[in-house]
DNA sequence: GCGAGAAGCGCG
DNA sequence: AAAGCGCGCTTCTCGC
């Protein structure tokens, strides 16, 4: 077997040499705090001989050692304060590390090792149903997972079954009181009140481990001998038939690919090899892996059997980070499966459970839910699998299938239990959606990114040449003995500080824009012109080493469903998402999608954008239902204009008296009343930071903003409301039912009910276009409240009819308080776009005309 | 030489 | 007490 453990590395060099076993076999005789003097040294647990509860901290602080008891200082009070009545008698207490340390440091890692068995005994003959483990110190004492997943804020709220010398229970992984001790912002009047969100996050998951005790399943543990056995490693073809139709028959079957890249589409990318896992199989084939032994006709029947299996079994297809597995089956099948086939996500229900960053992969998930350290038994190159053994991407392979199944099925429980099963189902609709665009791709036009090359890296050159010269650089570049680096924050800082002598907390593009020494200005047309070039040029062009360019000349971004806590989607190489828009000159770089047929006769390729309009304004309309905010809605009230107004009266010198009348500059002053008032204020802003941004004092602003309030009443009720619920149930939700848990901050509770809103709308939309099976339906972006197609020319009004209609037809009864509006715009490339009109679904009469 | 984190800046 | 939210990418810096 190709299995073996793997030490942390870590671990390894603190250790100094000496092994986990020799330090677990002498204990105290050769631990480092053995001889320390302490008042109690080798603190002893206490409390109950029959527990329910083992409570384990890091070690003694110098209050537990006087005393002989652990979490008797002040830490320990925020803790014990939190105890519901009626536990004393069940709890029993321990420490990590059994003596304190001198210098009252972090135990390392020699001394974690001497006291485990003292623990593991200790555990063993009291047999505690559950520990709750405070700090990251006693959890990586019991478990150690790789070190991606080494941070207690990733743990914390959780719970996960541990063998602890032999005895089986669950784990509550907690933040140390001393730390929450330590972030509190003020001091908490009474236990209705919390020192910090993180210390309400705390006292949530203290609640919830206590009230999860008397129903505790037994804890189950798979072994890595379990997790392993029964693969079957096939290379017979007619096997592969057999018990690829067996799996198919099951009502549940894991499936895994192994491929020699991340990405489908350049010409060496191979499928590796495949397996499946149901409740009667577990078996694993070679696709393209070089040990592969198939005889090119049995190449060609393997693939009609992985096709009729795609296509036609009817089993559910589980996967783990499916848009991964739906790319390539789509790229070397036909994207036919996505829709013929109903296919699961266990990456998904992990997001949906606890959308923690970090905590979606399939090891950690495996070490939550069922104790099993899938680290131990890989040990192989997962960058290079086309090096490895067959057999043992084969089997490592198997063990991956095994367990999207068995997470699947597990998840399942917790997604019911918690009522999420048809967000769930709304979920899995975004995957094709999003892999369809993404296969789709995004064309960029080489010739326009040229002449963006040579007009910004020229920019750039004549910025660095211009620095190059400047007076202060070489004073620098004297004083400090290097040259003076414009991209250097730190070398901008000392710049500022010890060269001009100005007063500057941060060297942003604001604060350099205030200074008056031309290197100032300098400075900000160096990092323009190399933002502008590094981050949206050159990855799109061939003549960089590094581009994001696919064979087929286009960009294929992945748009993720599993990685924004608010539900909104993400995209990454590109991120196509943050392209200069605003900026009048900058966004010019958009010009660069464009397809290559734009100028054909009778094709002429158009970028075609269809955007919700204000559509996070209306989601506080559809949380708060306010009635002010509503009627606005149906009767085209401008509520921005009637708040400029307000403003301007307050304080009169706002806009200046000559500008009263001048068209232009009230527009500009009604888009200052809107983005910096009416909206902030929406979202929970302060007089504080919205006088700072207008420019009007705060007192003024406070004002403005009661009446605001008076006016929008709802609002400022649905703000309470929000409140209420969270410190009651510990997590937000938002009308779509998904949630947020705990730690949210204040403004974090307000804004995330609107993301996830706005994104599950624009998300349905482009989930039920694509349902549609019609590549012309098929939307290639999604940015937040905007989809973009590609289309010819001819065919954008009739296809325009549909695709509108589909956009403002929603299905949710909580949209229908306020009307819906989307704005299209169609360009040659993508920047050059022309507004076609608005079509809101109170008014539009289904027809869409292009004017030439 | 690599990974993590901060600063800075782009979008909705 | 701090003072609308959510991201990804690039560069620099620091520590290992």
């Amino acid at each position: 077997m190709g299995f073996f453990f793997v030490q942390n590395k870590k671990a390894d060099k603190n250790l100094k040499g000496l092994s986990p076993e020799f330090l677990r076999k002498h204990e105290c005789n050769v631990c480092p705090l053995n001889n320390v003097e302490n008042a109690h040294p080798k603190m002893e647990a206490t409390g109950s001989e029959q527990p329910e509860v083992l409570i384990i901290g890091e070690a003694p602080g110098r209050t537990e050692d006087e005393r002989g008891k652990q979490f008797v200082g002040k830490a320990g009070k925020v803790l014990r304060d939190r105890i519901p009545d009626g536990w004393d008698s069940k709890l029993r207490w321990t420490n990590a590390v059994q003596c304190r340390s001198p210098d009252n440091r972090t135990p390392e890692i020699i001394e974690l090792n001497c006291c485990k068995p003292r623990i593991e005994r200790d555990v063993v003959r009291t047999k505690p149903r559950a520990i709750f483990g405070f700090g990251a110190t006693p959890l990586f004492q019991i478990v150690d997972p790789d070190s991606k997943h080494r941070s207690i804020s990733l743990w914390r709220g959780r719970k996960l079954p541990v063998n602890v010398g032999g005895h089986l229970c669950w784990y509550f992984p907690m933040h140390h009181p001393s730390y929450i001790s330590k972030l509190r912002k003020y001091e908490p009047k009474d236990l209705n009140s919390y020192g910090s969100d993180e210390e309400f996050a705390f006292v949530c998951d203290v609640k919830n481990a206590f009230g999860q005790i008397d129903s505790l399943p037994d804890p189950v543990i798979h072994s890595v001998e379990e997790a392993t056995a029964d693969i079957e490693l096939v290379d017979d073809i007619n096997r592969v038939a057999e018990l690829l139709e067996i799996a198919g028959n099951d009502p549940t079957c894991g499936v895994d690919l192994e491929t020699n890249c991340l990405r489908p589409y350049t010409t060496d990318a191979k499928i590796l090899t495949m397996s499946c896992s149901s409740r009667s199989t577990t078996f694993a084939f070679a696709v393209d892996h070089p040990g592969a032994t198939w005889t090119k006709l049995e190449r060609k029947q393997l693939d009609v059997l992985i096709k009729r299996f795609l296509y036609e079994a009817k089993c559910r297809k589980i996967v783990h980070h499916l848009p991964f597995e739906l790319e390539w089956f789509g790229y070397f099948y036909g994207t036919g499966c996505f829709y013929s086939s109903v296919w699961e996500d266990s990456e998904s229900q992990a997001y949906m459970l606890d959308a923690r960053r970090g905590g979606l992969s399939l090891d950690f998930l495996c070490l939550i839910n069922f104790g099993l350290n899938l680290k131990a038994i890989s040990g192989l190159d997962r960058k290079n699998l086309e090096k490895v053994p067959v057999h043992q991407v084969l089997r490592y392979n198997g063990v991956d299938s095994r367990y999207h199944r068995l997470l699947y099925i597990a998840q399942l429980k917790e997604i019911k239990a918690r009522k999420l099963k048809d967000l769930y189902e709304h979920q899995m609709r975004r995957v094709p959606a999003l892999v369809l665009a993404t296969m789709h791709g995004v064309p960029i036009d080489q010739t326009v990114v040229e002449s963006f090359e040579s007009k910004y890296g020229g920019r750039l050159k004549a910025a660095l040449k211009a620095i190059e010269d400047d007076i202060d650089a070489k004073a620098f570049a004297h004083k400090k003995g290097w040259a003076f680096n414009p991209l250097s924050p730190r070398d901008v800082t000392i710049l500022l500080k010890e060269i001009l002598q100005v007063d500057s907390v941060a060297t942003s593009k604001a604060e350099l824009d205030q200074i008056d020494y031309p290197i100032a200005q300098k400075i900000v047309d160096c990092r323009e012109a190399q933002k502008v070039l590094s981050t949206y040029i050159s990855p799109v062009s061939v003549n960089s080493g590094e581009n994001v360019l696919f064979p087929d000349g286009m960009i294929h971004p992945i748009i993720s469903t599993t990685t924004v806590i608010t539900w909104r989607t993400s995209s990454e190489s590109p991120n196509i998402q943050n392209w200069p828009k605003r900026d009048e000159e900058r966004k010019e770089v958009r010009g660069q999608v464009k397809h290559k047929d734009a100028r054909k006769k009778n094709v002429e390729m158009r970028i075609v954008s269809f955007d919700y309009a204000g559509i996070q304004a209306r989601n506080v309309a559809m949380e708060s239902k306010d009635k002010a905010l509503v009627e606005a809605y149906w009767h085209n009230y401008d509520i921005h204009t009637t708040w400029m107004e307000k403003l301007n009266k307050a304080f009169t010198k706002w806009i200046p008296k000559d500008k009263l009348k001048d068209k232009a500059a009230l527009k500009a002053f009604r888009h200052l009343a809107k983005n910096k008032f009416v909206f902030p204020s929406f979202f929970g802003a302060q007089p504080f930071s919205i006088s700072a941004s207008l420019g009007i004092p705060q007192n003024l602003i406070e004002g403005v903003q009661e009446e605001f309030f008076d006016q929008f009443h709802d609002i400022a009720k649905w703000h309470k409301d929000l409140e209420k619920f969270y410190f009651k149930n510990g997590y937000v939700t938002g009308l779509s039912g998904f949630r947020r848990y705990a730690p949210v901050s204040a403004n974090e509770r307000i804004n995330t009910p609107i993301q996830s809103d706005e994104s599950i709308i624009v998300m349905d939309a482009m989930a039920r276009l694509s349902e549609m099976e019609d590549p012309r339906y098929q939307a290639m972006l999604m940015v937040h409240d905007d989809l973009t197609f590609l289309w010819p020319k001819a065919e954008i009004e009739k296809r325009a009819e549909v695709v509108i209609k589909e956009l403002i037809t929603l299905p949710f009864e909580w949209t229908r308080i306020v009307p819906i509006e989307v704005e299209m715009s169609v360009g040659e490339d993508w920047i050059n776009m022309a507004e076609i009109g608005k079509f809101a679904n109170n008014s539009w009469n289904g027809i869409v005309e292009l004017k030439n």
